[in-house]
DNA sequence: AATGAATGAGTCTTCATTCAT
DNA sequence: AATGAATGAAGACTCATTCAT
C-alpha cells in the first residue's frame, strides 16, 4: 500500500494496454477488424477476455483507441510553428517523414486502409479523419498559393489524393512497389 | 393452368437477379459487406431470405458477382485490338472513361474500395483483380517505354497508384473534390 | 378424350410414380433419408418438385411408400397356406429365399436398416413393422414347439435376431461377408 | 473477488460437460440424432445453446465424443494380456461382460444402433468402429483357429453378427426379448 | 400433368459482453 | 487486477411445402 505500489500498478496497466493494443493491431491488420474476435486478441495476448474489458470498455473502443493513436504519429509530422505557411523544404520533410511512416508501420497502415472507406467503421472516426484532412488540404493550399499556383486548391487535393493511392498501393504489394522511386516523382509536383 | 414457359421463368429469374444484386449493392455500399445481412437485403427488396439463396449460393457469392460484374466494367476500358501498344490517345481515352464510370457507378466504386484492402473479403478477388492490375501496369509500362520514358515501370505504378487515390478521394467526397481539374493534372503525367 | 387416353394417364402415373420411388430409395440409401432433400429426388428425376408432390403428399409418405412396399416383398415369403404350421422344409426355403432378396435388393436393405432403429423414422411404421415382427416370431415359434423344443420362444426370437444380424452385416460389408456360408449355419440351428 | 483456482475452473468444466453429454445422450437415444437439435439439448440442459459451444466444437463433435465414449467401454471388455489368443474362458466372459454393458447403457446402445448403418452421420466414425470391428473378428477367428474349426472366419463373423443381431433386438423390445436365455444360446456356439 | 419461383420456420453456429469469484 | 464460464441476440443458410401459371 505504499506508493511504488500505485506506480507499480500503473506500470502494469501502461505496459497490459500496450501488450492489448499491438497484439489487436496486428491481428486486425492480418484478419480485418470484423474477422477477428476479442477471443482472439484475448488468446493471443495471453491474457483473459474479461481483463481486455477492464481497459477497453468494447471492441470498438480498442479499434478507436488504435486508430486514433496512429493517427496521432501521422498528425505530428505536420506540426508546424503555428499556423506558418509550410516552405518547400517543409513538404518534402512531411513528404519524406511519411515514407518512414509508412514503412515501418505497415501493419497500421494496413488497418487504417482497411478500415478508411469501410462505411460502418469510418463513421466512428469521421469527425478526427475529417477535421486532419482538412488541415493537411489547407497546409497545402496555402503553399501551392504562396508559390503563385492558380489552381492551388485542386493541386492541393491532388496531391493529397496521391499520398493515398501511393499509400495504398506500396501496402497492397510493400515488395513489388517502388515507393522510393515514386516518392521522387511526387516531389516534382511541388 | 400450363406451366410457365422457358421465356416467363428466365424473364422473372433475370427480374429478380437484378433486383436482389441492386439492392445488394445499394446496401453494402451504404453499409459495408460485413455489415450487411442477408435479412436487410431480403427486406429491402422485398422477397424472403429464401429466395436469394435461389440465386446466389451464398452471401459470399452475392458479392463476388457483384463485384465481378463492375470489374468487367470497367475491364472493357481497356481492350485494344489484340496486343497493340497503346498510344496517347487511347490512354487519354481510358482516364476519360475511367471518369465517367466513376462518376456514375458511385455505389460500386465504394464497395469496391471499401473491399480492396480488407484481408478477408479481399482474398476471394485477389486472383482476378491481380491478374488486372498487371495487365494495366503492363499496357502503361509499354505506353511509357515506347515514348522513350526512362523510368517507364516506375511510371507505370505511379500512375495506377494516382488513379485509386483520385478514385477514393472522389468517393470519399464527390461533392467537394474536383475530379475534373484533378484528371486533367493527371494528364500532365503521359 | 376416349378411353385410351385415360389408360394412358394412367400408365404415366406409374410410370411416373415408379421413377420417384427407385430414385427415392436410391438416394435415401446412399445419402440416409434425411440427408436426401426433395430437391435431389426432383433432380434426380428430372422433374419438378411440384411434380412430386403430385404423386406423394409429403416427403414422409413418400418414405412410407417405399419401406412398405418393400416390405411387402419381404411378408410374401412367409405366406403359408392359411395357418398350417410349417414345416422343416418351409423355413430353409425362407431362409433362402430371404438371401435371394437380401442379395438382389440391397439399397431397400440398407435403406431398412438404416431406418428401423431412428427413433423418429421408426414411429412411423412401428404398427406394420411390429404386427409383422410378431407374426414371424409366432411362425417360428410354433416350428420349434412342434419339434418338441423346450425353449420354443427363445429360439424363435433368437432366431429372427439371428437373421437381422446377418443381414446387417452382409449390408454393411457385401463383399467381405460370408453371406452363403452363414446361411448354411444358420440353418443347423432349426 | 480474487479469480476462481483452477481446480474450480476445471470442476465446473467437468460437470458441465458431463450433463451436456448425459442430456444429449438420452435426446439423440430418444428422438434420434438428426432429429435433436442443439436447442433442445440446451432446454433439457437448462444452459444457454452458446454455452453448448463452449464444450464441443459442434453438434457433430458433441455425437462423436459420445459414441466414440461409450465405444471405448466396450473396447475395454476385449482388453487382453497382450496378444494372447483368447480362450474359452475369456470368450464367455466377454459374451457376459457385453450383456450387462447392454442392460446398463440401454440409452447407449439405442444410439448406437441408430447410427451404425446411417451413411451421412457413420462416417464420422468409420474408421474407429471398423478398425474395432475388425480387431473382435480376429479374436474369434484366432480362437476358433486354434480350436481346430474349419470354418474359423465365416465363424467368426457370424458370431460377431448374431452379436449385434440380439443387441438390436434387445434394444428394441427390452421388456420382451428373452435376453439371457439367448446369451446361453449363443455360448453353444463356442 | 407439370413447372420452378417463392416462402418462412427452423437449423447450426458465432461472438461481444457480463459477472461471480 | 484477473479469470473464463455463461449468456443471448444475431448471423448465414436449408428445405419441405405451396401456388400461380
Amino acid at each position: 500500500m505504499s506508493p511504488r505500489t500505485k506506480e507499480q500498478f500503473e506500470d502494469i496497466r501502461s505496459e497490459k494496454l500496450q501488450l492489448i493494443t499491438r497484439t489487436a493491431l496486428s491481428l486486425f491488420s492480418e484478419y480485418g477488424y470484423e474477422a477477428t474476435s476479442v477471443s482472439m486478441i484475448a488468446k493471443k495476448a495471453e491474457i483473459s477476455k474479461g481483463l481486455l474489458y477492464n481497459y477497453f470498455k468494447s471492441k470498438e473502443d480498442l479499434l478507436k483507441q488504435i486508430v486514433i493513436g496512429g493517427f496521432m504519429d501521422f498528425a505530428r509530422l505536420l506540426v508546424t510553428e503555428d499556423d506558418k505557411v509550410l516552405g518547400k523544404k517543409e513538404i518534402l520533410h512531411f513528404i519524406d517523414e511519411n515514407l518512414v511512416l509508412l514503412k515501418s508501420n505497415r501493419e497500421y497502415y494496413k488497418l487504417y486502409f482497411s478500415l478508411i472507406l469501410q462505411p460502418k467503421v469510418f463513421s466512428l472516426f469521421n469527425d478526427e479523419v475529417m477535421k486532419f484532412y482538412y488541415e493537411i488540404i489547407q497546409h497545402l493550399f496555402l503553399y501551392y498559393q504562396q508559390k503563385g499556383e492558380k489552381n492551388a486548391m485542386v493541386k492541393a487535393r491532388y496531391l493529397l489524393a496521391i499520398f493515398d493511392g501511393v499509400g495504398m498501393h506500396y501496402i497492397a504489394d510493400p515488395e513489388g512497389f517502388p515507393l522510393d522511386e515514386v516518392s521522387e516523382m511526387m516531389k516534382e509536383l511541388l
